[in-house]
DNA sequence: TATATAAGTCAATATGGTTGATATAAATAG
DNA sequence: CTATTTATATCAACCATATTGACTTATATA
């Protein structure tokens, strides 16, 4: 039998821990975009084209949760700054499939591999047996993510 | 010698568990809030008032690292609902001690304890080993949280 | 040919943050 | 006792970012 308040402490302290690691996770890709006077959006377009290239505007409209015209301000910046590049798709012109210009996938991959080393970092310095751990935990954690697939733009990911 | 490329794989795996872990454990206070009207500022009050009781307003606002403009249309709302209580300081009847009611320690009592329900799930779903792993990167990660004390608001908290 | 769809834009509006100026009450310096 | 500083609280102007609605253009399709 545990000790009930102890219990609580311990996940009081999780709560915490999750909070500022989760803040340590995003400051960089956030200096990194807010030095060009860019935001979230244009991260996560990146990450989201990035991830899924040649996907057309309206699902990009729907991976993001935003309305299009809240999209389009950061979406013509990217491809003014020639990072995102817009084809239209051969079988139907209407629809611009988005890519990652060279210069793109380099600044995607800048954001990201500052994540990509900071994790790499930690799993390295506490030994596989905790990364383990940890990839069990946030694994389960995210199986318990309510969230609608049409996000409902309230928090905003990436 | 690690094959590079699966190295890669594995790290860009954590870092989706992260955001998908995260927004789990941000979804039901989230929900809690919105179903009054209110937002992250709300939930920051109550959470930092209830962990540092007697607070003054300008600590917090400090605490929250947001102008005190910005405090007081939460604050108000949260002293008018009852939740909040300002009593002047003993020694100085200027600074007005924040703290909880007992509606108000409800309140944020059932907001967090939703977040520790479902850490205590995985927690125990898991294994003390995988707990004790995710411990370890967390604190770990939280280690390198580069933000200002005196936070630039940029990128808000909780 | 008429209609529907994908993308882009303009306008009006709401929210939530900012700074600046000011008011009030209480503490403190001279 | 008076003057100044400090803590809190507002008011106003402004700005960024999001929303919805209406519209245009190009393309596809019935």
């Amino acid at each position: 039998m545990v000790d009930i308040n102890s219990q609580d402490e311990r996940l009081n302290a999780a709560m915490e821990l999750f909070y500022y690691a989760y803040r340590a996770f995003t400051a960089q890709p956030d200096t990194l975009l807010a030095a060009r006077g860019w935001g979230r959006v244009h991260h996560r377009v990146l990450y989201f084209v990035g991830r899924e290239p040649g996907l057309s505007v309206n699902t990009l409209i729907a991976r993001l949760g935003v309305s299009k015209q809240a999209l389009h301000g950061p979406l013509r910046d990217l491809q003014e700054a020639d990072l995102i590049v817009a084809t239209p798709a051969e079988q139907d012109k209407r629809v611009r499939c988005l890519s990652l210009s060279p210069a793109g996938a380099t600044l995607e991959n800048e954001i990201s591999s500052s994540q990509r080393v900071l994790l790499a970092t930690v799993f390295q310095d506490n030994g596989s047996d905790a990364a383990q751990g940890w990839q069990r935990i946030m694994t389960a954690l995210a199986a318990h993510d309510q969230s609608v697939s049409i996000c409902p733009n309230r928090r905003p990911p990436a």
